[in-house]
DNA sequence: GTGGATATAGTACGGTTGACCTACATAACA
DNA sequence: TGTTATGTAGGTCAACCGTACTATATCCAC
């Protein structure tokens, strides 16, 4: 059984995906089904199922194809500018995106999903381990006297930090307007903290 | 119909609205269903409809419970000690209490929550407005020549990127380990920037 | 052009869900 | 003590769920 090698499958599995991933967002994982995956893919519930014979297949292969845009976007951000402008640059790119409507509904829901399924928690962890990779190694560039511990532990207080924005500058959210302000705090603030962030521990 | 009122009643309301939190931190909203609960709770599905007629009538309340709980604890803080250190109890409070498992698990059902049903999204954000509020008093104190938009702005930043870290350091997640650094750097970098705040924008 | 792989449709099954309704048990109080 | 409000159990219903299976249609290489 190998499918999705014809061309008709292999972009009717893009479609599928896209379907999903929307209804994802639109509804939440609570009334993600199949059957409305099929709907909105425009197939009928036995064609999905021959591309996705399980729903957990299905949901691990949408959930994958979304982090791979995100990964991808953050080795870009790598190869223009000096290490402070990739900084400044990989913080208001993050803030803007966690802004669109995609963002704002998609990662909530993955942050819930990898409470309780295992697998997803796997997908999750290797997002955010590349992203605090490249995050590393700018934070290591801007200033070279930070041991490798300790830039780890800024990559991992400055990403979890800027995520926690989506809940309130979010899409629809009641701080939307306030997003130039809070990019301009997190750049002013975090760039302070890597810069004096080999302060010994009181 | 008025439940509830004899003691009988009174206490089975507090037995249902505890299952249903624990089994909504246990299995998340995508499984939380009227009988599970009942069961949960130790009584069948009819008597469960008796208190509470509908499903989102229940979930309704058992939010409002649980966020009670951290209104609060907010109002605590404020009681001992100079404004700086009001400022790293309420720091070191959420994010310690962000690592249990309690708190780990249910946040991410609540604003993924938030984003499918409309009036969960009043509740959660009167609970963040409470915070934001608790949190601006003890800034303006800390820093007097800070505008109200300014001690706002500050205390929506602070108060985002705290919660941003329970998908990172919270129960049973990759670095939990971390918490007191996060901790240290939360206090250091947000006093810091509480303290120079009032830099115009660029 | 035909045969075998691929894609699509259709149906059925066992289970769960939220809501509704009725009957019975228990508690409070006149 | 009796009667009324309150609490509890149980059953029913239509809708939806994931999965399995079969039958038909379409595609492409030979």
């Amino acid at each position: 059984m190998k499918n999705g090698v014809y061309s008709k499958g292999k972009s009717r599995i893009n479609d599928i995906l896209d379907a999903a991933h929307q209804l994802l967002i639109d509804a939440g994982y609570h009334n993600f089904s199949m059957r409305k995956v099929a709907d909105a893919a425009g197939i009928k519930l036995g064609n999905l199922q021959y591309y996705f014979p399980s729903k957990s297949l299905l949901v691990s292969a949408m959930l994958d194809k979304t982090i791979q845009v995100y990964l991808d976007t953050f080795d870009e951000i790598r190869t223009h500018g000096s290490p402070e402008e990739q900084f400044q640059n990989l913080i208001k790119h993050v803030i803007t995106d966690l802004t669109s409507r995609e963002t704002t509904q998609f990662f909530p829901e993955l942050w819930s999903l990898s409470n309780h399924e295992e697998d997803i928690t796997v997908h999750m962890d290797q997002m955010y381990a590349k992203y605090r990779s490249i995050l590393g190694d700018i934070i290591a560039d801007m200033n070279p006297a930070l041991s490798p511990k300790q830039v780890e532990k800024l990559s991992l207080f400055i990403s979890a930090s800027v995520e926690g924005h989506t809940v309130f500058i979010g899409h629809n959210k009641p701080w939307t307007k306030e997003v130039d302000n809070i990019v301009a705090m997190a750049t002013q603030s975090f760039t302070w903290l890597v810069e004096h962030g080999d302060i010994p521990k009181r």
